[in-house]
DNA sequence: AAGTGGTCTAGACCACCTT
DNA sequence: AGGTGGTCTAGACCACTTG
């Protein structure tokens, strides 16, 4: 077998790719079996597989055991979201991060937030307010809430020093994580605490983990004016 | 070899996760190098390059060759984000989906626009506006701009019946798709558009796409009122 | 220059799903 | 019941990067 005409499996990926662009195989369509296209291309099967894993994963194809691959009929457009530890996310833009502690105690959680932790029982949680400083100006207010029956540990952690945000996510990593992204109007307390005008529209980082099934922490970031998110790769 | 004793790539990957998860490996250290873990669970390497190459794609991880494995530092938050065609998201939510084209006309686009495509010199491109709606209500409002250069065919679709929205990921393909998240203020414009307060908070999500080098098109998607953006498993 | 992850192959068997 | 994708193995070679 010639060398210089073996296929890599990004070489697979992008030729069949490209079949679906050009509607060779148009969305709906069923592709050939792994084996077929392996041999058409002269390679191995697992590389095959490998190039069909990639585009599953993008949402592409959908691939079902004897189904076979069909291109997604319905394409989406998937991406991708980084989101770092505040303080990391501060000092890559170059800029000074500092910290401020407003509130800690444990408080009865509202429904609102045992909703997030799909709780229906009202228990007592540790409620945190948080103020994250970009050069000296308001960032990130955090409400954040800390199920202390699964991280009893937060308790002797000192918050003032270090944000919440950053102990757990170093010390109590999560095997799930939910988040949604949405738009806020600044009420007076937020408008002054992120010292903007009262009623600007505020982007809003909400997130809920869970280690197993219990659950660790839910959080409300609010983020200051022009706050903006962007996708990786 | 016992085959009751198999370990699938998920458990190999459980099983380093876990390890990380106790600070067995703690952020920032060095993991063995794929030949030793392999051996130490007594699998295949490539199972065990499978199992790294799951970590990896998580954030978990970083792997260089030569380098070898390192527990991230810095750990991120890693989601995905999917976003169908709106109509099949007004759909899937149990809604009547319309949709109205608001205005279409080749227009020199301003330099915001010739910015997210990473141009310099002002072209004339397809300006479109159209709301999507769900039951009668205003649900999403569009600004778009198409590069009539890459896709010279969208002039010859009737978009007062289809959106370009569906027409496009339908007929061509992306390589390259960047987005951002944002809040905005509703102006008085698109108040009276998504028949919504002046000055109401809403989610935007801007999108651009590119086929290879070529740009094809990007999109200001201005949310109405309560719009929440999820995240994906 | 050498070490480590990345990939390819060929073959076997498994697991899930549709028919 | 049978077909198709999913995974595992063992071995080989490649490619990137660091000491």
């Amino acid at each position: 077998m010639n060398r210089d005409l073996r296929l890599s499996w990004t070489d697979v990926r992008d030729r069949i790719q490209a079949r679906i662009f050009d509607r060779t195989y148009a969305p709906g369509d069923k592709l050939p079996k792994d084996d077929e296209i392996a041999e058409d291309f002269g390679c191995a099967r697992s590389t095959v597989q490998r190039a069909m894993q990639d585009l599953s994963q993008s949402g592409i194809v959908e691939r079902r055991r004897k189904g076979g691959t069909t291109v997604r009929a319905d394409p989406v457009t998937r991406a991708t979201v980084d989101i770092p530890i505040t303080r990391r996310e501060v000092e890559e833009r170059g800029c000074k991060y500092d910290y401020q502690l407003i509130r800690r105690e444990m408080e009865i959680a509202p429904k609102s937030v045992l909703a997030r932790f799909g709780m229906k029982v009202p228990i007592s949680l540790l409620h945190i307010e948080a103020l994250h400083l970009a050069d000296n100006r308001p960032y990130i207010l955090e409400d954040r809430w800390v199920c202390t029956t699964t991280v009893p540990e937060i308790m002797n952690v000192d918050l003032a020093q270090k944000s919440a945000n950053e102990w757990l996510v170093r010390n109590k990593p999560f095997s799930r994580c939910d988040m949604s992204f949405y738009a806020t109007k600044a009420s007076h307390d937020v408008a002054a605490q992120l010292d903007t005008e009262l009623g600007d529209a505020l982007l809003v980082i909400e997130r809920t983990t869970w280690i197993g099934s219990e659950p660790i922490t839910t959080v409300q970031a609010v983020t200051s004016p022009g706050y903006q998110l962007f996708t990786q790769g």
